[in-house]
DNA sequence: AAAATATTCAAATAGTCATTTGATTTTTGA
DNA sequence: TCAAAAATCAAATGACTATTTGAATATTTT
């Protein structure tokens, strides 16, 4: 129906994706998206509430296509359902797809100070932190939860994090990402295990 | 002798970490130190030139106070030169003092687009990066070093990437710090290891 | 078809910011 | 001491941006 306004949130969330939330114009979304100037703010009231709708369609499709259960079944052993979580946020990071823009969004974004990330992170992102929290506490003492789901969240978005400027020779093909997802998914397990005392 | 100009650099560097490059003004840099809004461009000829001369000098401090040596000696075993560079930059993490201030504008303008940082990243810390290579190498072999890398810069800036959005409850007292980073140090070790073949 | 509603549009508004300007004051060096 | 250089200052400039406005156009409803 309102096709404008889809269109519109489709480009906003590609354009967010790249730039994060400041060096996204209203401006700049409206002409790739061959709208008007004040069709951001007619049809979402504002430029953050349209961020706010960006994260939460691009958080849906993140987690449709690579979800943190990994599709397991919920009696699956806990390290194989923490791999499996591991595993789709690192395929996600790897995804220059639409499945992939939530995690950038979120990686441009969430570091910038000023960002309405915060907020809407509470509302949207308790989901998978909560299921995350419940698999590594039948692992580690609770004392080191915190720190255990830090080093997890920290490993499965690097590539994200320091990708273009520290490693420039990240892998590309997807032989190679397969490759370092499992090796990657391995140091985190080991490294979790690591935190036992 | 040009203490205007001494105290502006020391001013920027304070702000500049606690709000990165693009929400620091250099009008709010003037104001703090006292000093007219032309000061900074009469001084250092620009905002990005200033930011320049703010990472080296932070640099200088963070490297004179938490060494990625470790001050240990260059025969030392490597498993314990890496811990040293690991527990170095923890370290400099939770150091909230002048020493801290390097990583935080890092953590802190790093993942903004459009940040001047990259080109000057380039220029400060090839020195830290080289040495790490070169410690990597005497234990992974070379088609998993960038990875390797990646897992440790990662792991030992935990606290400031995600401390504060996702863990409320990261340690404050020096005891708990030191014992956290025992913790992390140990979970790197492990990790790297990890991804031998 | 006519009225009501929804959408699009170009232009204007108001705010922020880095940088420049040109005058004024302070410091320096012979 | 006194001219020249350095430093400070308030105000202006120019660029960019989100948002608003009110008229024009399209769509839906009655």
């Amino acid at each position: 129906m309102s096709s404008a306004k889809d269109h519109l949130l489709e480009t906003a969330i590609r354009i967010f994706s790249e730039r994060g939330f400041r060096d996204t114009t209203i401006a700049d979304i409206s002409r790739v998206s061959g709208a008007n100037i004040a069709a951001v703010n007619y049809h979402f009231g504002s430029k953050e509430k349209l961020f706010r709708a960006a994260l939460c369609q691009s958080y849906q499709t993140a987690e449709s296509i690579h979800p943190v259960t990994g599709n397991l079944p919920s009696d699956a052993p806990v390290g194989d359902r923490i791999a499996a979580f591991s595993r789709a946020l690192l395929r996600r990071c790897f995804d220059s797809g639409p499945a992939g823009d939530f995690d950038r969004i979120m990686s441009r974004t969430l570091p910038v100070p000023g960002s309405p990330l915060p907020t809407i992170f509470e509302e949207v992102n308790p989901l998978a932190l909560d299921q995350l929290n419940l698999l590594l506490k039948q692992i580690l003492p609770g004392a080191v939860i915190s720190q255990a789901r830090a080093i997890l969240i920290a490993m499965a978005t690097t590539p994200l994090t320091y990708g273009e400027v520290l490693n420039p020779d990240f892998p590309r093909s997807p032989e190679e990402i397969e490759d370092f997802i499992s090796r990657q998914v391995h140091a985190i397990n080991t490294a979790l295990h690591a935190l036992a005392p």
